[in-house]
DNA sequence: CCTTTGATTCGACGCATGTCAACATAGACG
DNA sequence: CGTCTATGTTGACATGCGTCGAATCAAAGG
């Protein structure tokens, strides 16, 4: 309601936040947006969740699909909609179900953040 | 099968850990310990200190060297043991003061993890 | 030995978050 | 139109986690 924090802006580019962590000393703001990153992976069925739709074919996934991660399924949807506010999942309703898709570009960036190449 | 490129190091392997995201589901115990490290970096204060020791000269910083990540020193330490603790880093006490060290298969495991190809 | 400086541990507080049951919403189909 | 299935949302609860001040440990030096 009254509390409006950080809005998911999703660029097109493959960097939309930082230099790769052994670069530079990251600044405060930078630490922010990059830690919500991987903070949204950083739970064990949002991974399972991301790997799931990440591997599956076409690269993606409806809800119906997982069941399994040892959740109920008010709690899948949680997790999703975090991944999907960290801009690492879009979301498609086609009819009856809901599919999910990985974002290209923010697993581009969190790679090339921790990769020494840049 | 030559995304080795050139490994400096006598390590042969990256880490026993998983296998990419995109290339299949994590299971429930391989994302229970892929989630951990994630988590080690989603504060953004970890993210910080993880950053200036791996960009600091020689690949080490002694604790005296950040004393301007926000926290007081007794927070520092607690997250530089919870990057210990998920084996980001090591420590060593040289003297008077403690150095800590990125540990680079944890880095590449990761980043291998999230497809980091160029 | 005692003091000084650097670093970790302890105890406590408060906010953030994962989880579920219950309810609400969106299409599909008869 | 009504009902059924599929997802998302809400409210509440318990736990986890980041943070600090104070106490404790470790090394150096007078």
């Amino acid at each position: 309601m009254s509390n409006v924090e950080t809005l998911p802006l999703q660029q097109p580019d493959v960097t939309p936040c930082c230099p790769p962590l052994t670069e530079r000393p990251l600044s405060a703001e930078e630490a922010v947006r990059t830690a919500a990153m991987f903070k949204a992976l950083g739970d064990p069925v949002r991974l399972r969740l991301f790997s799931l739709v990440a591997s599956h074919e076409g690269g993606e996934a409806c809800v119906c699909d997982i069941s399994d991660v040892g959740v109920s399924q008010p709690t899948v949807s949680h997790h999703l909609k975090k991944l999907k506010d960290a801009g690492l999942l879009t979301s498609e309703r086609r009819g009856t179900w809901v599919y999910y898709r990985v974002e290209p570009s923010m697993v581009a960036a969190m790679g090339q953040m921790l990769g020494t190449r840049g």
